[in-house]
DNA sequence: GCGAAACCGCGAACGCTGTTTGCAGTTTAC
DNA sequence: GTAAACTGCAAACAGCGTTCGCGGTTTCGC
């Protein structure tokens, strides 16, 4: 007979986030499959083809297993997609040491997270879902606390700038992967002057090859170094 | 008897888009909804609701239709939020005439741009999603160009600079919208100590009343003004 | 050792989604 | 006046996230 024991996937009435909840029972057969295993395998999904292809069924198929099976280790596909952020933001690991301007520890520290988020173009989608922070992100937060630790500005515009400079990241990994998607044919332009003159103009310069670094820096510098603490 | 005829909703095989798609055919009887009120019936959902709840169905149902009906004036769900942002983005309508710097005017229509997404929070969403540019999103361009024509740059910088702070408005709304959502309580914060610490601090002076400003200010000199054409 | 409690995986279901399709009924063109 | 074209509807389809009850397996307490 089987009652209503406790579902380790329940979200606990008291919170129980996924961060919190143990990996496995201490009564019954172990799992066939970590929670590790599961998330890397959602994560080789969605790197091939997307958010969209992370359902329940396919991980589970990826795995040999039935879609409701997964959810013996997770509440929820949100709960996976935190997961998935989390463990994908630990390739971030290790964080620069100290050493040169805070500016530029800053800005190493964006070139790979931009890096990542080329690497996982899911990854923007994924963070811009209301989430709940894991460990990793936990971790690079605070990374990049201590690398503004030299700069005198309240947390709370530190907090600003960290977020920002996030989203912007984002911004240009999407940008990245929108290159050449966007197309402005078959559009009549008669009505629009500026826009055919700039479409008629010889295809000017590429804008710049470092537009990431300049437009972090402008950035940064203006949200942090003329703010008074 | 029926055929099959041309039906209006088909893409067209020669990529006839929902901007070049006529509203009704010129045979048939006359519809008993207009586009125009489809599009409206959606953005009120998703104004009251967010983007889940724009749904084939609820749109229909606000409207006393059937789910099905809705494909006779628009060939998928995409096509229908294409035009939802096309609708609201003319709300920007009309734009800063000349006079004042071009950072002056040009700052006039982020805010305003900030004050749309803020009254239409699904708005950064439903741009993120790859878009087929609309009439209404063709005029934004060409008034973003001709605000910056006293800026001697190259149009790609231009253009870069125009869908980078399209991209930070959006960045400022939804942290406005996410704004104390996001909450670190219930974590062990040990192992993070540069969290802890900020965490330990007095709220802080909240960081500025004009970050928005400032924010786009920096990132528009330094996008723009030191870039040689 | 043994019973009971807890846990795992499975398969079938539920309600929801976007979309397609045949079927009237209505309007227009020729 | 007939035929073509169009509209709307109801039903269906595949896929989605999620729930539930079921055997089989492992561990705890005695």
């Amino acid at each position: 007979m089987t009652g209503a024991p406790r579902d380790p996937a329940d979200g606990d009435s008291a919170g129980r986030s996924i961060w919190t909840r143990p990996q496995r029972g201490a009564r019954g057969p172990a799992p066939t499959h970590s929670r590790d295993e599961i998330v890397a395998a959602a994560v080789a999904l969605a790197d091939a083809d997307g958010l969209g292809a992370v359902s329940m069924r396919a991980v589970a198929g990826a795995l040999g297993m039935a879609a409701g099976s997964l959810y013996r280790h997770l509440s929820s596909r949100d709960d996976l997609l935190d997961l998935m952020v989390d463990r994908c933001v630990g390739e971030l690991r290790p964080y620069p040491a100290d050493g040169g301007t805070w500016l530029d520890q800053f800005l190493l520290l964006a070139r790979r997270q931009l890096a990542l988020y080329l690497r996982h173009p899911w990854l923007p989608d994924a963070i811009a879902r209301p989430t709940v922070p894991g460990p990793n992100t936990l971790a690079h937060f605070d990374a990049c606390l201590r690398l503004l630790q030299p700069v005198r500005a309240g947390v709370a515009a530190k907090f600003e700038a960290i977020a920002m400079v996030t989203g912007v990241v984002s911004l240009f990994a999407r940008s990245a992967a929108a290159a050449g998607t966007v197309t402005f044919d078959h559009v009549d332009l008669a009505a629009y002057p500026h826009l055919a003159a700039a479409f008629a103009e010889p295809p000017s310069t590429p804008p710049d090859r470092d537009l990431f670094e300049r437009t972090l820096r402008s950035l940064l510098t203006g949200l942090l170094t003329t703010d008074p603490p």
